[in-house]
DNA sequence: TCTATTTATTATAATATTATGATATTTAAG
DNA sequence: CTTAAATATCATAATATTATAATAAATAGA
């Protein structure tokens, strides 16, 4: 295994290592096109706060936004993260997998 | 989704989200019970750094060790982190999965 | 054009992380 | 009891992240 690809997935488990970024891309996945205002709603911060996380994850290319009118549309696009996601949240539990 | 479930994988993601640590977990993977100085020589940085990210691993409950004379041998225990590092290496590639 | 709405950006203070040298601890061997 | 090896801990400086208020930009509609 090669040093920088230990950079490269060590740089995407970083950007996703925070509750409300992950709480994000969760809420996209489940609620694709769902806007920032929502979030804003379902996390209870500040809305300047939600955007940088969102540009957070814009630049780490996991998600990406479509204009629509006023409201700006994001979805989840880094094929890692979704893979990611799925795995640890199918397999969250108290108890030792299988 | 709980959101003390955020909480909780993020805080995995995040000790996970260095690097080093993620050098040092998946070489402990494929190399159980290697020591210190060993995974030193590996990553070419000082020792005081290595034990510190080992701290981290160990108090995440990612990792433990265990002494054996003058060395203690570390392995991985965090059955999620196990998991999480063989679909993220597994599935590293440029292309986009499947 | 004026206004309201949605989102982004900027500035900044508080906090956390990181890396490293120096020192301490633990153990084994002599 | 001394010494050497392996590891941990401490102190600290440099850097990065985080949260937030204030401000700006983009768009739609009156």
């Amino acid at each position: 295994m090669e040093l920088e690809t230990y950079d490269e997935i060590a740089e995407l488990l970083k950007v996703l290592g925070h509750p409300a970024r992950l709480c994000i891309v969760d809420g996209l996945l489940k609620n694709p096109g769902c806007n920032v205002t929502y979030m804003q709603s379902c996390l209870s911060i500040p809305q300047s706060t939600v955007s940088q996380h969102i540009a957070k994850l814009k630049s780490a290319h996991i998600i990406e936004g479509k204009r629509e009118g006023l409201e700006i549309k994001y979805k989840v696009v880094n094929p890692m993260a979704i893979l990611l996601i799925e795995v640890l949240l199918k397999n969250h539990s108290s108890f030792p997998s299988k």
